[in-house]
DNA sequence: GTTGCGATGTATCGGGCCGATACATCGGAG
DNA sequence: CTCCGATGTATCGGCCCGATACATCGCAAC
């Protein structure tokens, strides 16, 4: 999990460990709190083990307008991290439909193709009204032996579980009739030169026409 | 965490740990995915250790219409976990506030003085704010550096953000007119003698008047 | 000037929790 | 009678978190 997003920030740009952190937070926000320390080093060493990235001291190809003034470690993505990227940006096991995986998976739509992003949000889909019917069925049939504060909280849950199920059904509408999200803005800001846009799985490449999604 | 959980559970009945599982389940549905096996036990055995729970060879006061047939290793609380359960009630850390925590807590509101619910309803809605706010800094700042399909993820985190703080606000305004939620059910049916009824902070009781509450 | 503080930056440790896995028993359907 | 699904207990490896400990830099206050 931690594995692809770091992977994905990478394939941007290279980065140290903080910088990485910063990031995460941003890009992963709603979906996974914080990600600590104690997390992303361990996780950069395993990285680092695997050949997937090499850490290299303080290099100058920085670009100046970055916040950080010297670096002490820098991360950088191989070719053969970029292929492992690929590879778990295609594939779909149960971990990436529970919030942190699917967050992590849809933050990198942009360069997934369609028949796997269509493929993630229907499994996250079917995920959610999997949870919304056990809380249908807590609330039905166990309405009497829950108290007041119990049942509130099930409701709670239940509306969240709909408005999510409504939301990911107008987002695969939208892909199956070959548009982007909302979104007022485009790709990425990087230089192109980074990324050897290898067809993950041979489809067409994502951040198609996008006009507006209607919403109030 | 769960410690709070099973220690809240077990005052309700005794129960062996599947049954204990099952409820966990039903009662902390959504904040709280599954609670594997691979947690529950070790916990049990650590509270056993700590003298909360005592475990005791399927006794015969089992209730008879209980889907349970024969209980192996029945788990019963102590008087000791009874003061640890109001011990952990009624003290609100910060990770009363994340999402698992605050689950806990809420889901055992109607055992929870009125002063307490107030201090983790607003506690819980401090941190969502902070949320909030982190989401539309993104939203308001980072527009152009980020693509359309991160852009509509944040606006979905945002979304619920916003939805969760009125939430709360309406519980709170509740709380404070002396109601309980909505709830069409009252308290707990199990047996008054099982609760010894110690005022945790000096409190009125929970579970005041209970009318409705305005929800479309 | 120097002192001290907040941001930047790297790293480890203990512990909670999860998923996978391995058993064993019981009631009932085929 | 046999197999299957529900019930039931238990462990192991591994991810991830919070707390903690350092060290350095730029800057503002005194």
């Amino acid at each position: 999990m931690l594995e692809l997003a770091i992977l994905g920030l990478l394939q941007e740009t290279p980065m140290h460990g903080y910088e990485l952190r910063k990031e995460l937070v941003t890009k992963l926000g709603t979906f996974r709190a914080a990600i600590s320390y104690g997390t992303l080093y361990p996780t950069l060493k395993r990285l680092q083990t695997a050949g997937w990235i090499t850490e290299s001291e303080s290099d100058p190809t920085m670009i100046p307008p970055m916040t950080s003034k010297r670096g002490r470690v820098v991360y950088k993505i191989t070719a053969d991290g970029k292929e492992r990227f690929a590879e778990l940006l295609a594939q779909a096991g149960p971990e990436t439909y529970d919030d942190a995986g699917f967050g992590v998976h849809f933050a990198f739509f942009s360069r997934t193709d369609r028949a796997t992003r269509l493929r993630i949000l229907e499994g996250r889909r079917r995920r959610i009204e999997e949870r919304r019917e056990g809380l249908r069925d807590v609330l039905s049939r166990a309405a009497g032996r829950l108290d007041a504060y119990t049942l509130e909280l099930q409701r709670h849950g239940l509306d969240a579980c709909e408005r999510e199920v409504r939301w990911l059904e107008e987002l695969i509408t939208n892909e199956r009739s070959g548009r982007a999200p909302a979104g007022s803005a485009g790709t990425i800001d990087i230089p192109v030169a980074e990324l050897p846009q290898e067809p993950a799985t041979g489809d067409a490449p994502p951040e198609p026409p996008r006009p507006h999604l209607d919403r109030p």
